[in-house]
RNA sequence: GGAGAAAUGGCCGAGCGGCUGAAGGCGCUCCCCUGCUAAGGGAGUAUGGGCUUUAACUCCCAUCGAGGGUUCGAAUCCCUCUUUCUCCGCCA
């Protein structure tokens, strides 16, 4: 959520800066709905008053045994009135909260123009290439030489977009888990956590899924309403739902490892082919909350985070800067990694780097007391994935298949794998 | 799932329908005092909004788990919900 103090103020320039998403303001319904709501506002609070020093007359006078009647009959038909008021200012106070919820994040001034995924600005690219002297598969092929990856399974067992994962592959999966996790947590100094991979619609609207993206969910119970996670992000964002963080408690880095599920309602006919886009996957999450100013700082930090997943697995990949057009609603700046695939000779993204500046906080009341002020003041939230596992599987696959379809091991993962090396077909 | 009890500020804890945004204690901050420490004395110590075309102060409004209701007036009475605790049942 936006500042309602700058939609109050600089309405027109919170209207140009959204242009850039595509997003139409209609600045005009909001400006007369703030108009109305402070007139409204202050004859509802002018009534109260004269309800509460009436009120309070009538005590005194009680007390001192005075009739007290004609009083009573003053202030008694406040009650109507104030009613009245009461419910037109809570209408109004719904409808411009309605409007507010539905606005997306205004972006970082370095956020390039552009419309889709065709503007985002590549940063860089690291690794080479590998260079195949055969045809490479992609992970369908080798999934199925392997014996370690069914689809018809899935479709089975729940539907399309679900996978079974069997054998190596599936310890591989775990051991890709299991690397990230060890890393973020003994190299880059966050705390391990675990959470509900189901949460409800305050959590959601808390981190900016709801009430915008319902149909991107699976809602598991309607009372009381409970959603599947699409994200780690979600449970361990809200951890500081509501809260006033002490200063010195700053930053809060938090590691998550977490199925996500996700309807990918707007997503058919993309990717069908694959676990590329699954109803439900694996991923690794990193969450920090930080003081205000570090949050630009701790964005190039925690995307050095999870670019150092993909270096010790030696996966070639790309940093991209997502344009305007592209950027998610929360996010006021994101950079996406993008793996390089063999079986579709394309860079895939892997992980998206966010920082959310304090448009989550806003929504959570996520706080921490700034001792230069002395007053609770919003925090700073960012996230990004430190990988998606079930994509980090397919990149490893691709990458490192040779001519006869067997996948070596990266050595990175190879102790998480009790040592082995290579993972070769099976009959 | 059944029966009962409870929910008040950073924490503990009082609170008869009116003078209670809330006693008292703890903690914290500042000041005073005493070589240091300990002890002692004094003051302060919730959040959001009205609220910006200077800001601060004063002022006004809301908030005692949440939402409704009764009333001129609700932390206090009534209803619904949520959560926590105790006992019973069930269970990985």
């Amino acid at each position: 959520m936006l500042d309602p103090h700058l939609l109050r103020t600089e309405l027109d320039h919170v209207k140009k800066e959204l242009m850039r998403r595509n997003f139409v303001l209609d600045a005009d319904t909001y400006a007369a709905l703030e108009t109305q709501r402070k007139a409204i506002q202050i004859t509802t609070q002018e009534l109260q008053n004269q309800r509460n020093s009436g009120s309070k007359l009538i005590g005194q006078a009680k007390a001192k045994g005075d009739d007290v009647q004609p009083l009573m009959d003053e202030i008694q038909h406040l009650g109507d009135l104030l009613k009245t008021a009461e419910t037109e200012l809570a209408d109004v106070q719904a409808k411009m909260s309605e409007i507010a919820e539905g606005i997306p994040n205004i972006l970082d001034s370095s956020v390039p123009n552009g419309k889709s995924e065709e503007d985002n600005q590549e940063i860089y690219r690291w690794g080479d290439v590998p260079a195949f002297n055969f045809t490479p598969k992609d992970h369908v092929d080798l999934g199925e030489k392997l014996k370690g990856i069914n689809f018809e399974l899935g479709v089975k067992i729940a539907s399309a977009r679900f996978v079974v994962l069997t054998g190596a592959l599936a310890r591989l999966q775990r051991a890709i888990i299991q690397l990230m996790l060890d890393t973020h947590l003994n190299d880059h100094g966050y705390e391990e956590t675990y959470v509900p991979f189901l949460a409800n619609a305050e959590s959601l609207r808390g981190t900016g899924q709801l009430p915008k993206f319902e149909a991107d969910l699976f809602k598991a119970s309607d009372s009381p309403a409970l959603y599947l996670i699409p994200t780690a992000e979600v449970p361990v964002t809200n951890i500081v739902r509501d809260t006033i963080v002490d200063a010195k408690a700053l930053p809060l880095k938090y590691v998550c490892h977490s199925p996500c599920f996700r309807s990918e309602a707007g997503a058919y006919g993309r990717d069908v082919r694959g676990m590329i886009r699954q109803h439900q996957f694996e991923k690794v999450e990193l969450v920090q909350i930080v003081r205000p100013e570090d949050s630009q700082q701790t964005h190039e930090e925690l995307t050095q985070h999870a670019e150092n997943i993909l270096k010790k697995l030696k996966l070639p990949y790309r940093k991209v800067l997502l344009c305007a057009g592209d950027t998610g609603f929360s996010s006021s700046k994101t950079y996406d990694l993008e793996v390089w695939l063999p079986g579709q000779g394309a860079y895939r993204e892997i992980s998206s780097c966010s920082n959310f500046k304090d448009f989550q906080a806003r929504r959570l009341q996520a706080r921490w007391r700034n001792p230069e002020t002395g007053k609770p003041e919003l925090v700073h939230t960012l996230n990004g994935s430190g990988l998606a596992a079930g994509r980090t599987l397919i990149a490893v696959m691709e990458n490192y298949q040779d001519a006869q379809g067997s996948v070596r091991v990266p050595e990175a993962l190879q102790p998480y794998m009790g040592g082995l090396k290579v993972i070769e077909g099976r009959v």
